[in-house]
DNA sequence: TAGGGTACCTACTTAATGGTTAGAATTATT
DNA sequence: AATAATTCTAACCATTAAGTAGGTACCCTA
């Protein structure tokens, strides 16, 4: 008689789970990617659209996702200066995880 | 002619996102849920299955998801021990958070 | 000339997270 | 009698993430 157990595949360096988060699972990451959304925002919005986040956070943010290809950074040659932000192809692919984080917590939690 | 300026509705204590993010943003915590998913699982199997967990780490958010009630706990009075944990009703609704996140994973990161 | 608006950066401090080690409890096995 | 197995706690320290406060730059307006 052998004794049956469990198959359990590990699930550590290849693991999808751990890859998305490593990129989205910064404390305000998916609240920035929610805001932008499929629209422009400049930084100045983004900040009034998520007041509870300190202004180093956001650029701190902001350059992350653009160093990860997630968000593309417009700047115009203004005075006073002018940025836009918007998602790119591959941060786009990620609207389908926030909208699934929204729908749970507008059932749930809210 | 009046300045026509972007609409914005600050994201703050309601915020969806935000809401699920505080029982869901932890390190490890939708990789737990991922493993666990529509299963049962012993302590020793998820330890296996996240191997680079540390013991006191998974406890922690384990405990942590029971409390949320994500999670159910069953502890059997044998020796050695034995506990098993499963997703709650709520939990088990998070699994399309988690599949979308395993998704993009898989396809543009791994 | 003082202040406002915009988008940052830098240094310092605090809070959150994670790792390591040790140990408890109880029985079967060696 | 010592060891292994399993689930968990507690104490301590190290690392990392995040918050705070200040400063820069430039032009416009008052």
């Amino acid at each position: 008689m052998e004794k049956k157990e469990k198959q359990i595949l590990p699930c550590d360096e290849g693991c999808p789970v751990k890859a998305s988060l490593k990129i989205l699972g910064g404390k305000w990451t998916m609240m920035i990617i929610f805001q932008i959304n499929d629209d422009v925002m400049r930084y100045g919005e983004l900040k009034r659209a998520i007041p509870s986040i300190s202004e180093k956070m956001l650029i701190q943010e902001l350059n992350m996702l653009v160093e990860n290809k997630l968000v593309t950074k417009k700047a115009y040659p203004e005075i006073p200066p002018r940025v836009e932000y918007r998602l790119t192809e591959l941060g786009l692919k990620t609207l389908p995880i926030i909208n699934k984080l929204v729908e749970f917590g507008l059932e749930n939690l809210v």
